[in-house]
DNA sequence: GATAGACTGACGACTGTTCGTCAGTCTTTT
DNA sequence: AAAAGACTGACGAACAGTCGTCAGTCTATC
């Protein structure tokens, strides 16, 4: 299937390049067709963009639903922290990871809202997976901290700072962030019964 | 000064619109000529984003240098909070900070290089102006933390996720998830010694 | 104080290129 | 024979950039 190739080949560009950045010419080149043939499989380019982007947040989605079943039973700061990993290895294995980032932060003006609205209901709906692990952290005493709200907003810094630093392209930096930071984010989300938790 | 005209409407529309997404002649339209005009007053396209680039860098170092005077005899987390308010509001009030985030984030590919090199440059200057700050805070023992790369590090992922927040456009977001972070990020730099700091 | 010459900023008209798009045709597979 | 997919050729629109020109303005000379 072709169709496919396109995609593969057009999310690589677009994550690289951006929308504006990207010519239908440069993607069918890339896997050795000519730009028209695309108009066999996609209305256009707005299409082909959009239909990847709706894609990767449903794969994304699926992916984070998957995640925190598989590790809903262990404790939280083995959770976190294998998010975290999971966030920086994917980055360089993956291109949809970087795909959304790029495009969400400078989409091409006529397409704004339609990605703004993705990605909004994208955050909310992950959102909304992490908060419940962090209520039942809670409730179960896990952490110190008696907002779950707040707790979560503080991690989801973590892993927006973690995708700045992978965009800015330092690995190193961004692993050296990623720990220090969460050094520091743990000390604070125990930071009253820290003798119980230091141990673990 | 018309060379002014130009920088002004191009830092505004470049912050929009990215590189790709902005033509020549849709500065020139912003502010009443023609796009030939530019040409007076800049080799081309990339002459002047890479000039506005230069200026943007050289302006927020400064700037950073200048605050962090005004507040060097202030203590820690008031210097902190001060910074990342004025992060906040600038971003509503001044181009330049979004101009810079979103062209250093996804910079056109030809200039990648060059945005990546002036980019690099300016995080390592204000970093060290920083770590100055982190590390009479580590001797006057101000913190708990002993590694004043480690919490210099951690506050710049603070505000890497308000910028993140803030360019994905939710004003309200960004405040609650600085102040979420905040709160955290500084119980874990003082956590050991909680109860001096907590009343502060 | 009038005038000549250099400088300035903006212009219309134009180049070459690339963009996304479409209609029609050939080729391969089933 | 039908259908799908890739092809060729061509399209208007928009792109960055270049040319020669011209109306002002500043400056220096007489």
């Amino acid at each position: 299937m072709s169709a496919n190739k396109i995609k593969v080949a057009a999310l690589s560009l677009f994550a690289e390049r951006g929308y504006d950045g990207t010519s239908l010419a440069l993607i069918a080149e890339q896997i050795g067709i000519k730009k028209q043939s695309i108009y066999a499989h996609f209305k256009g380019k707005e299409d082909l963009f959009l239909s990847l982007l709706t894609e990767t947040f449903t794969i994304e989605l699926e992916r984070e639903e998957q995640f925190l079943e598989q590790y809903y039973t262990s404790a939280l700061d083995t959770f976190l922290k294998a998010s975290l990993a999971s966030f920086l290895s994917r980055y360089n294995h993956d291109n949809r990871l970087k795909f959304w980032l790029k495009n969400t932060f400078l989409p091409p003006i006529h397409l704004y809202d339609k990605v703004n609205r993705q990605l909004n209901r994208y955050i909310h709906d992950v959102e909304s997976l992490y908060i419940k692990r962090f209520e039942t952290a809670v409730s179960k005493q896990e952490i110190s901290m008696t907002n779950p709200q707040q707790a979560n907003l503080a991690f989801s810094a973590l892993i927006d700072s973690v995708a700045v630093e992978l965009i800015y392209g330092d690995q190193q930096r961004a692993t050296a962030k990623m720990e220090a930071s969460w050094e520091i984010y743990w000390k604070g989300l125990t930071a009253t019964n820290r003798d119980f938790e230091r141990g673990r």
